[in-house]
RNA sequence: UGGGGGAUCGUCUAGCGGUAGGACGCCGGCCUUUGGAGCCGGCUACCUAGGUUCGAUUCCUAGUCCCCCAGCCA
């Protein structure tokens, strides 16, 4: 897939416009700052094809990747790892400037002193409570809290106390001193800084005392030169405040935030904290559970970093709230692999057809094509015997209309192979269940071979019980049963997953070709969908995960037809 | 009843005063040794009401609805 310029946004036309006045002396410098307190999902791939895109698309542009690690609570290495594995599978090179708002610390630290001189900052003693108290309501003003009227000498002496370790955490907190009175409840005096006596995973037992984002993140983007600083709505009324610390902190440069709407998708849950307690709750397998749209689970999943790419240049950028409908995600995904991956033949419902006309002991070796879509995939050989099986789906004792399938009396192509006919079946005496399908072939229909225009309504796929590889097939659908959106609020959320997410087909058969297959390669089982190669397959056990489906129009034909 | 945002096909999204475009989806059809892919055609939208204007999705006014904000999370 070429890599093309992403499509075009607002975003796009402040950052293109501004680097063409020359507004920031001709910069453009992004930056991706996710905490290092979870893993990347389709969320974020968003966020990172707009900056990391922007950096590519506009000359000179640069993309930095910053760790915001100012909560010593809740970050780890892990995470930093993950991240970084993530955004470079997803194609995506931050050039060496990788950061940490834990660097900054003693940076920011000088800033803080800096406020309290200028009288801008104070150190309060209200307990968190308190301060809610005090902070006012949506509708009513906040009062000034005792300490407000600190003396400077006084805050300067009690700041460097709490970065001592003089105090426990929650006695003592900085705050912006701005306007207890404001609409705008941000500017109500926010906190600056906390005490937290916990071990940083880099700082160590450096600190004690750690800045709230609100402070650390626009002095951060300040000390980087970031020129468009990108986030989510959530942050707009959040704006006023990342101005004020800027100006106050009087830095040489002053960076821009602009806002749009996060990616919500349907049928899955997109928040970290959602997505953690899935994880941790053990309601599916890991971070990478392929039901998770996680990046690392959907790269388990089968999907490509192109798909994923293609989607997020597709969704656009704006600012309404929207929830993507999976089947866009899905589409773009079965257009790459369509263009892509190699076609096999798996039967995932086996049943058995016995041609009764082939000689027993023989078997043949037939021509395949690797991939119409692609000549330069070539051909490959496909072993042929009396014995075969098909999937059950294929076969109906008494077809409905519309089914082009087998059916007693009825004949099909196999695929790469022959035109069969269904001359008898045989069931179980206790049971009545179909256990084997009776055919004969015609040897003048080989596939490729044949002059004769005898056209059957259906092509089936088929393997080899003589040949066939034993597999394990899983198959996944929607995480929830609902739209995220739909939940209410009250409601436990985990009542709506989806108890068939994961099904597991463990007595597929696959061709043998597939023998040769390792981890995460990418196959179109032929008319199934596109599966690719878990990382719990062995040699002894292929396993094998369902990306997405292929469209399937019978399946829509049948669901509309009354029922029988 | 405060503040900040946002409303265009079913879903995303374009449009920047000249009469709504694209993608997904859906519905037909063609084609097909994958009921795949591909191709062709069709479907449905400017939140409401006034106003300005020759002309308004775009500008103005008044409403309506939706989202976000009262963490020492980010």
């Amino acid at each position: 897939m070429s890599e093309q310029a992403g499509a075009s946004n607002f975003i796009r036309d402040i950052v293109a416009a501004d680097h063409t006045s020359g507004k920031h002396g001709g910069r453009a410098v992004m930056r991706f700052p996710p905490e290092p307190n979870g893993y990347l999902h389709i969320g974020h791939a968003k966020s990172i094809c707009l900056n990391f895109g922007l950096a590519r698309d506009i000359p000179g542009g640069i993309c930095h990747l910053r760790f915001d690690d100012t909560n010593p609570t809740t970050e780890n290495p892990e995470y930093v790892q993950a991240i970084q594995d993530d955004i470079r599978w997803l194609g995506f090179d931050w050039k060496g400037k990788i950061f940490f708002t834990s660097d900054y610390f003693e940076q920011l630290y000088d800033f803080a002193v800096r406020l309290i001189h200028k009288g801008e900052a104070y150190v309060d003693h209200l307990t968190a409570e308190e301060m809610r108290a005090y902070r006012g309501t949506l509708t009513q003003p906040g009062e000034n809290s005792p300490s407000r009227s600190r003396a400077i000498d006084e805050n300067l002496d009690l700041f460097q106390r709490m970065r001592s370790g003089e105090f426990a955490d929650g006695t003592y907190v900085l705050r912006a001193k701005i306007d207890m009175a404001s609409a705008n409840i941000n500017l109500r005096d926010p906190v600056l800084y906390r005490i937290r006596h916990t071990t940083h995973y880099r700082t160590g037992n450096k600190w004690c005392l750690y800045p709230a984002y609100d402070y650390a993140h626009p002095l951060s983007d300040a000390i980087e030169g970031i020129t468009h600083s990108i986030c989510t709505l959530e942050f707009e009324d959040h704006r006023p405040l990342y101005d004020w610390v800027v100006e106050q902190a009087e830095t040489p440069h002053r960076p821009q935030q602009i806002e749009f709407a996060r990616l919500n998708l349907t049928s899955t849950v997109m928040s970290k904290r959602k997505l953690l307690e899935l994880v941790e709750k053990k309601l599916v397998n890991g971070w990478d559970d392929p039901r998770l749209p996680s990046i690392k689970g959907l790269r388990r999943r089968g999907y490509t970093p192109e798909a994923i790419r293609t989607f997020c240049d597709h969704i656009g950028v704006a600012k309404r709230d929207a929830i993507v409908e999976m089947q866009l995600l899905e589409h773009f995904i079965r257009e790459d692999l369509n263009k892509r991956s190699p076609r096999v033949m798996a039967v995932l419902r086996p049943i058995k057809i016995i041609l009764d006309n082939y000689p027993d002991a023989q078997s043949e070796e037939l021509e395949a094509v690797n991939n119409p879509e692609d000549p330069s995939a070539g051909m490959r050989k496909v072993p042929f015997s009396r014995i075969l099986y098909i999937e059950q789906d294929d076969f109906r004792e008494d077809p409905p209309k519309q089914f082009f399938r087998l059916a007693p009396g009825r004949e099909v192509r196999l695929r790469y192979a022959y035109i069969i006919k269904c001359v008898g079946v045989t069931k179980d005496p206790q049971t009545g269940e179909i256990t084997e399908i009776h055919c004969t072939y015609d040897p003048t229909t080989k596939s490729g071979a044949s002059q004769e225009q005898r056209k059957v309504k259906a092509t089936i796929h088929w393997v080899s019980e003589a040949h066939a590889v034993k597999a394990e097939v899983r198959l996944y659908s929607p995480l929830l049963v609902t739209d995220p959106a739909k939940i209410p609020p009250e409601h436990d959320w985990t009542s709506y997953l989806n108890p068939n997410s994961l099904e597991r087909m463990t007595n597929c058969l696959v061709e043998p070709s597939l023998r040769q297959t390792a981890h995460g390669m990418r196959y179109q089982f032929e008319r199934l969908g596109y599966f690719c190669t878990d990382l719990d397959s062995t040699s002894d056990l292929l396993i094998f995960n369902r990306t997405v489906s292929l469209k399937d129009a019978w399946a829509k034909v049948e669901k509309a037809q009354p029922a029988r």
